[in-house]
DNA sequence: GCTCGTCAAGAGCAGTGCTCTCGATTTTTT
DNA sequence: AAAAAATCGAGAGCACTGCTCTTGACGAGC
């Protein structure tokens, strides 16, 4: 019976729940730097102090709920991948590419928390890594997939002898593609959060009316450039 | 003589930059959520409440920050242009890249403060808008020239009708450049400051040994994509 | 029933941005 | 040259922050 260890740790997994998704809602409307202990615990009616019983530290607040944004992120991008027709690889692109901009566009402070300027002081712990691949897990996956049902256009050229060594992390998660096809993926990555990125962090302020419209034809056009049939 | 009227308004000048200069420091140090008007205070002898004889807030002496920072990444980018061969538009174009990279990559902290997350509560004013796109106005110019100067690959396919009034603000840079170029320039601004982005915010940690190899390999490649002769 | 661990509460410390007042000094005006 | 005005540094103070320590109440296990 796991209802006997109750009355205590039941409460204190409630207030827990309680604390973060108050501090997720201060987050969404002051950002991280708004995020404050005494503010969530007023707003609980408890005293600042009793918050630390539940969280040593703002930090560890804070590190709770960049997990969680990982994985709200990872989850809605690997929904995203999984609804799309599997050997459709490109509908796979444009979904998983769209399911980040929805989250991202839906939840800026928390998308700023976890691809943004890192929060100044603040070390990651080892705890992240496991949450902090998911997105990029499921774009390897589509990669990997394409490559292997020859739906990629081989890479015109060679990637440089002396760069070879540099994406080991990358290729644990594409395991058994070439390196050119490996190259590519990064690229369509990092062009995908940068354009993402520039939509959150308003660098696309006055230009742009239709910013769904531009992003799906850039990522049209990104998948084109990494060899996905259209 | 302009010296008539200086006493105080010289030394006015040379504590107005003295602020800024240890407040740069600071956020050399410390990051954005780390400047401190007490602390600048401190280190300069002087009492907390008298640097608001300066600047009027807080947020008043992080928009000089941003705007030197604006203005130092712009300089950087041009002085890297200009230095190229006038009519080796892809060499203007690395080196544009790299000036970039550069910069972002010996002043992280400034440079998130201009492309990172924006700062919580913080509404860039006016003033910023003539430093902010001094860099990518550098870009343009070498997107126009290639075009006139028939360097760049026509582009193969046509940008959707519907979104052609969405990228006024970038036709003002590049004037006269069809459409499916000025998607191109975009796309390559994208990708370029979503690469310096993943690079100054951690993202590359655990990857890439040779960082500006991989960079100048993926910046050599978005040349041939946006249609740049190698 | 008694002990032990857990908990909320309160006081307090050091720090922050910012405001206001008060003399002193410098500049401008008369 | 004297008076008025503007400017400045200093200090006190307000409301806020993260965080620590102590105190007293409550509940679970022996």
């Amino acid at each position: 019976m796991t209802a006997s260890r109750s009355a205590r740790e039941r409460v204190r997994a409630e207030l827990t729940k309680e604390i973060t998704d108050i501090a997720r809602r201060q987050l969404a409307t002051e950002g991280a730097g708004g995020l404050s202990l005494r503010a969530v615990a007023r707003e609980m009616g408890m005293v600042s102090s009793a918050i630390y019983r539940y969280f040593p530290s703002r930090d560890d607040l804070l590190t709770t709920l960049i997990i969680d944004s990982y994985n709200a992120l990872g989850e809605a991008v690997e929904r995203a991948d999984a609804a799309a027709p599997q050997e459709d690889h490109t509908a796979r692109w444009l979904a998983a590419c769209h399911a980040v901009r929805d989250w991202a566009v839906a939840h800026p402070h928390e998308y700023a928390l976890v691809y943004g300027s890192p929060v100044p002081g603040y070390q990651a712990p080892q705890d992240t890594v496991a949450a902090r691949v998911r997105d990029v897990t499921v774009l390897g996956r589509i990669a990997s997939d394409a490559w292997r049902a020859g739906a990629l256009r081989t890479p015109a050229e060679e990637v440089p002898q002396e760069l070879e060594e540099g994406v080991e992390g990358f290729r644990e998660l594409m395991p058994g593609v070439p390196d050119g096809v490996i190259w590519r993926a990064v690229t369509a990555w990092t062009a995908l959060y940068g354009w993402v990125s520039f939509e959150v962090f308003g660098q696309f302020n006055h230009s742009f009316v239709d910013r769904r419209g531009a992003f799906d034809h850039a990522m049209r056009r990104m998948a084109e450039t990494i060899g996905l049939a259209q």
